[in-house]
RNA sequence: CGGGGUGUAGCUCAGUCUGGCUUAGAGCGCUUGGUUCGGGACCAAGAGGUCGCAGGUUCGAAUCCUGUCACCCCGACCA
């Protein structure tokens, strides 16, 4: 390809929408550009890195067994009614409004595609013998993101493949969870991403295991966890830590200290852990924080119809120096919870926002969800359901119950930098910020029971087909990509997503002698299979190395009057500019190629 | 959806507070000619803007007022 009768439209000025560096060169290298919020055009350099990501993908997802097709963008409503989702979802589908057509009303543009597979399944998975399959597409998706972000990494419309097993049994499951779990390793790995897997949350579709697929930027919008001994990983959302250990019952190394008695003290608008641990003289840890939720019984997704709904109260109990983690509350809930309003806060402990505690609350609520480590904890401190008021000499089990049927004792927060790893190793944990860039999920049988697909069992029996999902984000890679291999000059492209894979540079371009060396090097090497790019541009020499820096083609070829005197060309790897090394012609063009196909073959290989 | 900010040339911005010295500007980019030519050159001459949009105030509005739209940032949201 030659230069001069290309599209690369670079530019020297950062752009001063972007923040996140996969975007400032993006738009810089002229990969992409904007055309409205969370909307990108792909200039032709980005989509032939777009379009290699897209190789990758499909290359390992034949080869992991899985089978191509392709679902619309368009689809009707009608599905999503059936799963529940055009209830759950609504800030997510985006709903053509009917104003012009009444049967667009009808239709929703797809951000997902476990409804449009399902009816697929519904349609024609009809027999055991037609599993397992595991079917997928690579499409663009629309969401109605509320604040799209951060140059490509959240957009409205994106490329995912998305990919979605089908099995009679859950061992079959369980096996091509793995299987796609080892074709997404070869898939990150072969993009040259410093990915990591991590524990992921179920979200309210409950259900097994799930994993993300991050890579660390702080570009990225989740948390992980990650033990310093690489033992544990997870999401923020999920992620555990060890159990405490029970509380020191007098016996063992250190004598407890004696129970209290509850003490109530005056802490005057000090309704906050950190306003009023001075006035108490204790520490965080030894406070009991006091969260009253609201929730809604007989609830559940996927359009069930159960009995009218009630206004549930629920009362969580976490340390003063821990913060709730509403997912895993939920969870322990078995209720989508909301914090309650200031008004049934205070009817409820007949104070204040600020001085709740669990005392006394237990037959007035419909349930106590107590952190375990609210549970080991000795002569707390907690509101005192008092106005300006607060309790000490608080001891769970005594002024609080521990058991009984309204009582959930559970992990319901959020970990902590420092807190041990929960395998058992007691490996510290980090915090770091990531961005998602595939997930694999165990769906179980939420979509074909609530969608009704259903095949017949070996006795001839209706059972609901048990479902997989597995979605990759394709822009995602390639701004994780930028992200992570980048330096002040451009992109770090790796081999296998670069636009190119080598840059032809002719310095003196009206020079016959260089230009005919040059356009030797670009023919050969494309005849060979390489993708080459050539500058045959007529600029100045600093002008086109600062536009091959920033574009990031990973080997570059330079020739000029000077290179040709001292007998050859350069090469160079846009890893190590410094390295320039000096060949002759035909030895650099079987350099290069010989480096490039290395250099495949080792990301190819690559786990 | 809450809070903050910005809309002036393809890009980055000045001018807005204090209305009139601007016939709307600068740098980058673009066109033409010339000089340069191994790390984003220089000289000269050009092209390019209903100052986001709609009302209003005023003798006069990029500038003041009202409304509206778009975009960005923080938060909420994100199976």
């Amino acid at each position: 390809m030659h230069w001069r009768n290309y599209f690369i439209p670079t530019t020297k000025e950062t752009p001063k929408d972007a923040t996140a560096a996969s975007h400032v060169l993006m738009l810089r290298a002229g990969l992409v550009r904007q055309l409205a919020a969370g909307v990108y055009t792909y200039l032709p350099l980005g989509f032939r890195c777009l379009r290699k990501v897209e190789r990758i993908v499909r290359e390992e997802m034949d080869r992991a067994g899985a089978i191509e097709l392709r679902m619309p963008c368009l689809t009707p409503l009608s599905l999503w009614d059936e799963s529940g989702r055009s209830r759950t979802m609504t800030d997510v589908l985006l709903r053509l409004d009917g104003s012009v057509w009444d049967w667009a009303a009808g239709l929703v543009l797809g951000p997902t595609h476990e409804e449009i597979i399902t009816e697929l399944a519904r349609a024609y998975l009809k027999s055991y013998k037609q599993l397992p399959i595991n079917l997928y597409q690579i499409q663009l998706k629309f969401r109605g993101e509320a604040r799209p972000k951060s140059g490509v990494l959240r957009t409205r419309e994106f490329l995912m493949k998305d990919a979605y097993s089908f099995h009679d049994n859950k061992p079959s499951l369980d096996k091509e969870y793995d299987n796609m779990y080892a074709a997404y390793c070869r898939i990150f790995a072969r993009s040259g991403l410093p990915y990591l897997a991590v524990e992921a949350d179920t979200g309210a579709m409950g259900g097994d295991a799930s994993h993300e697929f991050m890579v660390l930027t702080d570009a990225g919008e989740d948390r992980v966890a990650l033990s310093e001994s690489g033992d544990y990983a997870a999401n923020l959302e999920r992620a555990t830590t060890a159990p405490p250990k029970p509380a020191p019952a007098g016996e063992g190394e250190a004598p407890a200290e004696p129970l209290r008695s509850p003490t109530e003290v005056h802490t005057p608008n000090a309704g906050r852990i950190d306003e009023v641990c001075p006035v108490l003289g204790l520490p965080p840890r030894q406070m009991i924080k006091t969260l009253i939720y609201a929730g809604t019984a007989g609830q559940a997704d996927a359009g069930a119809k159960g009995p009218p709904p009630r206004k549930l109260r629920v009362v969580a109990l976490v340390r003063g120096d821990h913060e709730i983690n509403e997912l895993k509350l939920n969870r322990a809930a078995g209720l989508t919870l909301e914090l309650a309003d200031p008004e049934t806060i205070e009817a409820l402990t007949g104070a204040k926002v600020g001085f709740a505690g669990p005392q006394g609350l237990i037959d007035r609520i419909d349930k106590l969800i107590i952190d375990r480590e609210v549970a080991v904890l000795r002569n707390a401190a907690s509101g005192a359901n008092k106005t300006d008021y607060h309790v000490t000499g608080v001891n769970p089990g005594r002024d609080f119950p521990l058991a009984g049927d309204k009582v959930v004792m559970a992990d319901i927060r959020t970990v902590a930098e420092g807190d041990p790893s929960p395998t058992g190793s007691g490996s510290p944990l980090h915090l770091r910020t990531a961005i998602e860039i595939g997930h694999v999920f165990k769906l179980g049988t939420k979509y074909s029971t609530a969608l009704g697909a259903v095949y017949l069992d070996q006795n001839g029996k209706a059972c609901p087909l048990i479902m997989g999902c597995y979605g990759i984000g394709l822009n995602r890679i390639l701004a994780a990509a930028i992200e992570a291999h980048h330096d002040d000059a451009g992109i770090i492209w790796p081999m296998s997503i670069a636009p190119f894979e080598v840059l032809v540079l002719a310095l003196d371009p009206r020079d016959e002698e260089v230009m005919r060396v040059a356009t030797q090097i670009h023919d050969e090497l494309a005849a060979a299979g390489i993708d080459v790019l050539f500058d045959d541009r007529d600029e100045r020499a600093g002008f086109k190395f600062k536009d091959a820096d920033l574009i990031g083609i990973p080997l570059r070829i330079v020739v000029g009057k000077k290179s040709l005197t001292a007998g050859g060309v350069e090469v160079t790897d846009r890893r190590t500019p410094a390295d320039k090394q000096l060949k002759p012609v035909a030895a650099a063009i079987a350099h290069v190629t010989q480096h490039v196909r290395a250099e495949l073959a080792k990301l190819a290989a690559a786990k």
